[in-house]
RNA sequence: GGCCCGUUCGUCUAUCGGCUAGGACGCCAGGUUUUCAUCCUGGUAAGAGGGGUUCGAUUCCCCUACGGGCUACCA
């Protein structure tokens, strides 16, 4: 038996989610639903100055949206609670104390100026400044001190943060479950702040307790963070802690230029890069986000779980419950991907037309009620004929208001097109037969319609778009007859007539 | 600069040493729809470069180039 599989989403709430954060949530999802295990949301919030108010409500409203919802996080308790780090705060300085006392960590008294003068100086030098081994006995730290300075210090209230003290000589060897072994020499780390002289600990610290606390097996995250992964299994072993399961998910990165995918990316290319609209509280400046925009859930998420990952079959259409059953953390990619909103369109499309007819429809009316419009047509036949024409929810109006709305204006390309001289006398001859039809289905019309055509050897384009341009207002849209049935036989009629008035 | 990761059509990708290198998006052409869209058919287009290993490399190894990430008392 196989220990139940924990993997969590830690986000930072620093501003809105953005896709590349809700496609490392996803796969998180994906694996432990796959799994029967637990997904769980932290907030790392142990920057008190990057906190933004109302991004962790954000958060959860993104994955509410996106119907992939936390087993454990913050409002939902699974019994290794707090989930947010800085009503975990308590919990973290025995560990810095334990790190201390076992020789794998010290106290640094550097004041943020003086690392800044190093950084600075070694920079005009070509270098780089790299707090550890070869040079830590020389700074200002409870290494190089005496044990009375130590005290001293400590006990008058002299700031301090406590760093990791890097091994030397060691070639570490990594594994990451997407990228196998990666060997690293310990010899160029840095000894990286576990503690901050606010009485915070730093991400790395709170990260690795948090997570083995909470039992997490298997850490699916960013491949930012990969140069950091030595650090965090060197904390594991010098806690004596088991290591949980690595994997380091490919970036996705911008659809032209350079880089990855930011923030900012989305309005300045036109295309939305968060799930749900984000208002700055800063400045009020408003980001769109697909919900907003139109999209499907199912579409963005299918979307998403192709960006780093297939199946390995030539299926492209997922659902989400069959993407968990097809999930494998063995075909993720290597190589971050260029997000492509065309391809992000398609999808959209594709699971509208998915859709079931009843949902369009209630979507359908829901528009019909926007806009004021009542009627006795029967709708779900309309959804029926205009919805293999939309991508978006939104377009059905675009594409079903001439049932309710009789043209105003027309298509003047249209009209130039298709309404001759002759156009007039035809289309009167046409209200008088449609006036005797006395079965207005479609079908009756169509064949009705179709006889006087031929019989009169005339092309059928002289009558269809015309009567196209009256019935709908420009050359677009359903079969006609269909249209004509719909609208029944008066207004039919009387949009005709209206047509040949005005044009 | 240093360190790490990566590199197949324009884009997302398949291929786990032996293929005419497959699919999808986009684009182009044709067909269906006597309109438009949908849909169908076809076309376009790729293994970064150089060395090895091997009977045989897109596939394994090395180098170079290019791309990306990290290099904070941020995550």
């Amino acid at each position: 038996m196989t220990k139940n599989i924990r993997v969590r989403f830690a986000p930072s709430p620093t501003g809105p989610l953005h896709i590349g954060g809700v496609r490392t949530a996803l796969f998180n999802y994906l694996f432990a639903k796959k799994h029967n295990g637990t997904f769980i949301l932290r907030i790392e919030d142990t920057d008190q100055n990057r906190y933004v108010p109302g991004a962790e409500e954000y958060i959860k409203n993104a994955f509410e949206w996106c119907k992939i919802p936390y087993d454990e996080g913050p409002d939902k308790d699974g019994g290794y609670g707090p989930y947010r780090q800085s009503e975990r705060k308590h919990l973290y300085k025995q560990y810095a104390d334990q790190l201390i006392e076992n020789g794998s960590a010290y106290y640094a008294f550097d004041t943020p100026d003086e690392l800044d003068h190093h950084r600075k100086n070694h920079e005009a030098n070509g270098k780089t400044f790299i707090y550890n081994w070869h040079n830590r006995e020389k700074l200002n730290n409870s290494l190089s001190l005496s044990e009375k300075e130590i005290q001293k210090k400590i006990e008058s209230g002299d700031s301090f943060v406590i760093r990791f003290k890097s091994p030397k000589d060691e070639i570490l060897h990594l594994q990451d479950e997407i990228r196998g072994d990666i060997k690293i020499d310990t010899n160029i780390l840095d000894d990286k702040i576990l503690f901050k002289s606010d009485g915070m600990p730093t991400y790395h610290l709170a990260n690795i307790v948090d997570d083995h606390l909470m039992k997490i097996t298997d850490v699916i995250r960013g491949e930012e963070w990969l140069p950091s992964l030595a650090l965090h299994v060197l904390l594991y072993r010098a806690l004596g802690w088991d290591v949980p399961r690595f994997s380091h998910l490919p970036l996705i990165l911008k659809p032209v230029g350079k880089g990855k995918l930011s923030k900012r990316d989305g309005d300045k290319m036109g295309f939305p890069v968060f799930p749900l609209q984000w208002i700055d509280p800063k400045n009020n400046e408003i980001s769109s986000g697909y919900k907003e925009d139109g999209y499907l859930p199912e579409a963005v998420i299918n979307m998403l779980a192709f960006l780093g990952w297939n199946p390995g079959t030539e299926q492209e259409l997922f659902s989400l419950d069959e993407l968990i059953q097809e999930f494998d953390l063995a075909r993720v990619n290597k190589s971050g991907a260029k997000f492509d909103p065309e391809k992000t369109k398609w999808f959209q499309q594709q699971h509208l037309h998915k859709l079931d007819n009843e949902v369009l429809s209630l979507q359908f009316n829901k528009l019909l009620d926007q806009n004021n419009i009542t009627t006795s047509l029967d709708t779900k036949h309309i959804v029926n004929l205009i919805k293999e024409r939309a991508t978006f929810v939104n377009d059905l109006w675009d594409l079903g208001q001439f049932f309710f709305i009789s043209p105003s204006q027309y298509d003047t390309k249209a009209v130039k097109k298709a309404w001759k001289e002759d156009t007039p006398d035809l289309m009167h001859e046409l209200t008088r037969i449609l006036n005797d039809i006395a079965d207005f289905s479609a079908d009756n019309v169509s064949t009705i319609t179709k006889g006087w055509i031929t019989g009169k050897e005339i092309g059928f384009g002289k009558i269809m778009m015309p009567l196209r341009i009256a019935l709908i207002g420009s050359l677009q849209g359903p079969d006609l007859f269909e249209v004509a049935s719909i609208l029944g036989k008066k207004e039919t009629i009387k949009r005709i007539e209206n047509t040949i008035e005005k044009l």
